[in-house]
DNA sequence: ACACCTGGTGTACGACGTAAACAGCGCATG
DNA sequence: CATGCGCTGTTTACGTCGTACACCAGGTGT
């Protein structure tokens, strides 16, 4: 039941494809279906993955697809690991350009492929790929004589950043493919909206606003990697360094 | 059409509830609809959020629903800004506890109510409560000369850091409920998993592993609050700060 | 020769969001 | 008081989704 279903996941993304062991007489496999897949959430978003959109872009059935892949879900599972896989390993290096490394180096998947944000949210089964980069990412700070559940942690929190700021990156792709309005018209066609922005009810929105902080902003990216690495360096160079243990599992 | 659907979204969310200006006949109000949309969504997850079942646990039909709410898109829209409304408003203060109450606020937040990073994924209309914190955040540190960009960097920094440790919390939770076994259970439950986390493909892992860092791990929450509130610091406290300019729009 | 597996197809079902037509009620107006 | 209108809740129905299931064609092992 659950039990098998899961390790069927496991066995699927971990284990190397072992369908051609007699012939290759599948005119449609496992990789031609997450390839077909991954370029329709790419063009349309993951909104518009539908088996039947898949199976339609590559010529077949609907149904044919569940021949190599066992459901939706683990499909989705696929394409996560596949994209994880497109991305480099982290060259060796001192702990700052290494994080920074991985940092960008998921920025630019996120950038590729902004629905990968919304499918990692689900209880995704983790792969081959994706673990292979967070290995990379403990080992740039491996050198430091961290404690292993600071490794974590410090690898942790330029992860939990990257996928911040990549939400909101995602957000705004998204909308502005659902709507066919950029960013900007959008909000700017709001009118709305604004009357509602007054400086009684938003003081300090409207002085950003009218002293034009939305207008030119800092890169979100870059500025806040920047931070949170400084933030890491004043914890990595401090002579004794709290523990702050998880006390819920929440 | 689109304009007008939005419109009426923003006065929706923005407008006083003025449907009673008659009499209060109906047995059913939006607030009733919202809150158990909310209810629902935090007992049994974003999922199960569906016309049917919040219909369903207010003993009416399904398009009942449909007499105080436009669509199941802007009741996503009025619950987020109702959970926003929940929280409370930040005191005046030191930039530092100023922007840790900010953060603290959307962790509780994000603690109740999970969904709510699910939901604020999609291309959601701003609520006046959800502005209203926003606005909160960045009066925080306005007090420190800092040109209106930069305070928009530094408040969106924090939120994003937030963000993306609410996510993975929120995978958590989802998880231990959807598959009723807990984080900790099913990671020990893996074993066709953990058959392939050898040393030679994930070094760093197995080591990790076998020291203890992940069953000890710190609080992810509070660890990387600390040091994105560090490196804040630095940031603020330095002569001349650099500009990145955001370059693209995605 | 045969049964068997493997890969692709066609049909069908239940759940979803919601459009549309309808029914009962309270009120303002004759 | 009667009448008709507008608001609230109901019923039915449609199109889309994931996918279970039965079916079929052709290559394979015995």
């Amino acid at each position: 039941m659950k039990q098998s279903d899961r390790d069927r996941s496991v066995r699927l993304l971990w284990e190397p494809d072992a369908q051609t062991a007699r012939e290759p007489k599948a005119a449609l496999t496992r990789a031609r279906v997450v390839d077909a897949a991954i370029k329709v959430a790419d063009a349309e978003g993951v909104d518009a993955l539908t088996m039947r959109r898949v199976a339609e872009t590559l010529g077949f059935t609907t149904m044919s697809l569940y021949r190599h892949v066992p459901g939706k879900s683990e499909l989705l599972d696929l394409m996560v690991d596949a994209v994880w896989g497109e991305t480099e390993h982290a060259p060796a290096g001192p702990w700052r350009e290494g994080l920074e490394f991985f940092a960008r180096q998921m920025w630019s998947m996120y950038r590729a492929h902004p629905w990968m944000l919304q499918l990692t949210t689900s209880r995704r089964m983790p792969g081959p790929h994706a673990m292979t980069r967070q290995d990379a990412a403990y080992a740039a700070v491996s050198e430091l004589g961290l404690r292993s559940e600071e490794i974590v942690a410090v690898v942790t929190t330029v992860a939990h950043f990257v996928d911040g700021v990549g939400r909101t990156m995602a957000d705004r792709v998204r909308s502005e493919r659902e709507t066919g309005v950029s960013e900007e018209d959008w909000w700017n066609g709001r009118e709305a909206l604004w009357e509602h922005f007054t400086p009684d009810r938003l003081p300090m929105m409207t002085h950003i606003w009218n002293s034009g902080g939305f207008e030119r902003p800092l890169d979100e990216f870059e500025f806040g990697l920047a931070r949170v690495l400084d933030g890491l360096a004043v914890f990595i160079d401090a002579e004794d360094r709290p523990l702050v243990r998880r006390e819920t599992c929440l």
